[in-house]
DNA sequence: GCTGAACGCTACCTGTTTAG
DNA sequence: CTAAACAGGTAGCGTTCAGC
């Protein structure tokens, strides 16, 4: 016998996940329906039309992609120099590269060939070099930066996007993540730093892309930065039709569980 | 000697359980 | 009731080591 069959319980999945990404798929798959993007953005209360650079992406992450795109390390250092404001940037940037990646931390053996991925720069590891709180902070909202993958993002253009972060039953995220760099947070006296505040960071401050917020939830929460709107909501602007019968069992789920 | 698979590490994401 | 700890999934990077 298998599990299905000793717990006398054996529907399709799509009648029981809960698995929030499927669900944040689902909505992707409906808004690619040129109609539909556009009755969303309306419903939500974006007056744009859809013009040639309208995109719409699952899981966003730009600024990782637009790293590995680049070949030149002055360039990196550039990116560096420009947007990570903390003292003494120079002083640093101006040192051979396996001292640069010395500086900011990584794992393994700092490479002296290429300059590393701020993503993986690492807190514990550089938490000795940067005593001032203010350039310690910096530098770690920077490098979360080159982590974070919004649910869904909607480009109206290249300039201007609608982030959307879904949520199944979890509040918002916070940073640090791990036990270490919650102590190491805790010990300089440091408040955690918000999922949307860092979203906002990433796609204004260092992308330069003007973006509104929404929050995709079950229960209407308020936020003064952020529209929220139920998954509920959120179906009932499209028109799901044309779509899969499973993916309508879905829908369903989602929608009734608030 | 070179290449690629496997592995360890560190990070992200999520939801669940527990402690206060 | 909330926040922290926990658990379990994926991914990228660098190192190691077997096989050519």
């Amino acid at each position: 016998m298998n599990i299905r069959e000793i717990a006398g319980l054996s529907p399709n999945y799509s009648k029981i996940s809960r698995e929030e990404r499927n669900y944040a798929a689902i909505l992707f798959a409906v808004l690619c329906f040129p109609d539909n993007a556009q009755r969303f953005l309306t419903k939500c209360g974006f007056n744009k039309d859809i013009n040639s650079d309208f995109v719409i992406y699952f899981e966003y992450a730009y600024l990782r992609d637009l790293w590995s795109k680049i070949q030149d390390e002055e360039t990196k250092k550039r990116i560096i120099r420009n947007k990570l404001k903390i003292n003494n940037i120079d002083d640093i940037l101006n040192q051979p590269l396996k001292e640069i990646n010395k500086k900011f931390g990584v794992g393994g053996e700092p490479s002296s060939d290429f300059l590393q991925y701020p993503g993986k720069w690492s807190i514990a590891k550089y938490n000795n070099n940067f005593l001032d709180n203010d350039d310690f902070i910096k530098i770690c909202k920077f490098k979360w930066s080159f982590n974070i993958k919004p649910d869904i993002v909607i480009h109206l253009d290249k300039d201007h996007a609608i982030c959307i972060e879904a949520k199944y039953e979890s509040g918002e995220g916070f940073y640090p993540g791990t036990d270490v760099e919650k102590k190491i947070f805790k010990d300089r006296g440091i408040i955690y730093v918000g999922q949307m505040e860092l979203q906002k960071y990433m796609m204004q401050e260092l992308l330069g892309v003007k973006t509104d917020f929404m929050f995709l939830v079950f229960n209407k929460e308020t936020s003064t930065t952020h529209k929220v709107i139920s998954w509920a909501e959120a179906f009932s602007f499209v028109k799901i039709d044309q779509m899969p019968e499973f993916t309508k069992d879905m829908i369903d789920n989602i929608s009734k569980r608030a």
